[in-house]
DNA sequence: TTATTAATAATAGCATTACTATCATAAATA
DNA sequence: TATTTATGATAGTAATGCTATTATTAATAA
């Protein structure tokens, strides 16, 4: 299923807009690859010049630096995310099943379409690993003073907001949001690395941790 | 209050054991007070170091890189949280009680009691913004198999068990547990420097998030 | 006591990282 | 045709992440 997908980004995030060129293009692309494959600590941006056969400095005048390149991913992952839950819950009526379809896409492996150069199954892996290493920074306070983590507060909210349409007396929609945002990713890690901290140790099923994450939803709302 | 407080610490995160010295102490001192001023990130031990009056070489002597480090005073903050836990839940029959006990001191920031060289409060800070990064990293697998998380898989482990006591039926003990772990500290750092992803916006008190958590863990134990 | 070991400080050095700057060339546009 | 714009090629610099060597001092053993 394609979408008609162009993602809007924060100009800030970038001093040459990397979707205007097949430079910019290459970079997304194999940054996406290589951040997958080495993490992000070990990631620089003369690696990624290697890669796709230009050099060190070409890259610095599409990304200030890596940091800023990694905003800017998990930025296309929450905007894109937040198209793919608006298209695939827009004609559900009961709020419910929307959340239900949420968690769904939440903690559900993406299959890549190929409507951008980014390979979105990877992309979603990268969040899992290192997209909280976007925050977790002693610049967050600039950074989200430069919107940089809007299209993540965005998604937050929408998910809130069918949280309280099930449950209006609920009194913590955001906080269960970004719990089960944080948790869809956190559970899957743990299940991969360090499934002691997990109850679906052996098979390493998705449908386990939708199951986990439909129950705590569900019952929180149940009672309010 | 004090504990008679000495963590066994796995030998393999350091190279010379840093309780054995003066120099070894200044470097865990000194080490949570400049991570927790200048992040992670930007920590190097040439700063350390410098802090400290002796040299670089001098703390690479008892930690091979910060990583090791990092991981270090997170096992270790993770051992004193056991041992407050199982001090402070000793004497309870009542596992529920007991387990909004364990969720309070999850939450809740320490005071420094001076049993060690580590400042408890300033660690439990460093947990909240760096403690992830402890293994969200390339190298948790062999982190994991030199049993460097073995302190947080045992917190989580006992916070299972008192789930299990709680609500012997319900299916997600450990997932839950490590789910109040993350959220007691992520929902901190949001409502801190992201508060549009929570409830807690205006006051800044824990006591919300502590609501929030028992809210969400009881409601799941409720019913099954 | 002296001899020996162990811990540290002082210093140097090296490969890599994280950039910035300059210049030439090719492609796109005016 | 002239000129702007993007890229490639190359250099260079400060900081980082180490390792190695030597001298000095403190603790311990003979």
């Amino acid at each position: 299923m394609k979408l008609p997908l162009h993602i809007k980004m924060n100009e800030a995030l970038f001093l040459r807009n990397p979707d205007s060129s097949e430079l910019g293009k290459n970079i997304l692309k194999h940054s996406v690859q290589l951040i997958y494959h080495t993490g992000f600590e070990a990631f620089t941006f003369k690696k990624l010049a290697e890669e796709i056969g230009s050099t060190e400095a070409g890259i610095y005048r599409y990304f200030e630096n890596k940091h800023k390149l990694l905003l800017y991913l998990t930025a296309w992952y929450w905007g894109w995310l937040e198209i793919q839950i608006s298209f695939h819950t827009n004609n559900i009526k009961d709020p419910a099943v929307k959340l239900r379809r949420v968690i769904n896409l939440l903690a559900t492996a993406v299959e890549d379409d190929d409507t951008s150069e980014v390979n979105e199954s990877l992309l979603h892996q990268i969040i899992i690993s290192e997209g909280s290493k976007a925050y977790l920074t002693k610049q967050v306070g600039e950074d989200n003073k430069q919107h940089f983590f809007k299209p993540y507060k965005d998604l937050c909210a929408v998910i809130g907001t069918i949280i309280s349409e099930c449950s209006p007396k609920y009194k913590y929609p955001k906080s269960l949001a970004s719990t089960i945002i944080e948790m869809a990713h956190f559970q899957n890690f743990f299940m991969n690395h360090l499934p002691s901290l997990t109850d679906f140790s052996k098979n390493k099923e998705e449908s386990e941790i939708i199951s986990f994450l439909n129950d705590l939803v569900f019952s929180s709302l149940k009672k309010g």
